[in-house]
DNA sequence: ACCTATATATAGCGACCACTACATAAATTC
DNA sequence: GAATTTATGTAGTGGTCGCTATATATAGGT
């Protein structure tokens, strides 16, 4: 079970929800469709219980700089870096499921399920850097959303770790200047 | 005609490729399916097209900033302020159709056909870069790639002018201070 | 007016979509 | 060991996908 849900996530990390057929999860998961409905209620729960794994795991790439300690700064530095890690391209997957896991998605449950994990990503992101920067933290942690989308995207369009690197790098240094403006 | 691949631009910049259907576009576009495929040979000929169409057409931000002339950081923070300007949702349209239009895309020829318009307009972007900044071209070009990335993600996602107009002028800063190291 | 050529419409191609009714097999309970 | 429950496999639901074969309507040339 433990093992269907990785195998899922990493279906629908490569290549979004839309384009990962029931039929295909069926088949890779090793079961026939009424156990997958069984197990897992539809196609969009498997997909929720996918995301609730990968956002839980190592890809949480704030979750993982904060553990390491140290000021806002260097845990955002920290986190752009291991964003800029991660996201390049590994056994054809590539950028962050919870980021582009549902772009594009025809599927409203999806889209719902992914809207709710950016909110509550940034929000946390967000109450973080209030802490050292109250009167700049919306702008700030819009700041670091659309840089690591950015990131996201650009590594599922074939970026890698040295371009990603660079930029993580320059958005470091951004951050910085804003945060002493 | 004209008026044809534009109504089908809007849906393709709207939806992604693969979630607009070709019955949906004929019915758009009042005309019967052999009609559609004399027309425009296949549902990615059309897409095609309407890519063709955006990319020439005032979507295309380094095109608008660069005609209005001045130095390389000038032209650059006035395109990013454009893709502020014009990311955010209207009439349910938001992002750039290069840059978002294709993907998690199922389709080969869509992914091709938006592969070799971003890897066209990066170098566009890159030789205007190098004719000031020749040592950082790639590297500063990479920057705006992904930055402009992350705007049309972000507008995709629901950001508003305001959002990604500080993002732009961040990101702006940001430029400038990479041109100087 | 007749013939040819282009273009449209009707209908349907096979393949896939997410999902399920039903029957059979396995496991559990008494 | 028999009855009941649980889980699985087979097969198929209606629907949509991109695309096309065939037939009818329209236009133009002589």
């Amino acid at each position: 079970m433990d093992e269907a849900i990785h195998t899922a996530m990493k279906l629908f990390h490569r290549r979004g929800f839309d384009a990962v057929g029931v039929a295909e999860l069926g088949a890779e998961l090793g079961i026939k469709p009424p156990s997958f409905y069984a197990a897992f209620g539809s196609k969009a729960g498997l997909f929720r219980q996918a995301v609730e794994r990968y956002a839980a795991g190592e890809a949480n790439v704030f979750g993982r700089a904060l553990a390491k300690g140290g000021t806002v700064t260097e845990v955002i530095e920290r986190m752009l870096h291991e964003a800029a890690k991660i996201y390049p391209e590994h056994d054809g997957i590539a950028g962050c499921l919870v980021i582009d896991g549902a772009r594009n998605s025809a599927d409203a449950e999806a889209c719902a399920i992914i809207a709710s994990f950016k909110k509550s990503s940034r929000k946390t992101l967000r109450d973080f850097i209030a802490t050292e920067f109250p009167r700049q933290a919306d702008e700030l942690a819009d700041f670091l959303v659309i840089a690591l989308g950015g990131m996201s995207g650009a590594a599922r369009d074939g970026a890698g770790v040295r371009t990603l690197k660079a930029f993580a790098a320059a958005a470091s240094r951004a951050f910085r200047t804003e945060t002493t403006r």
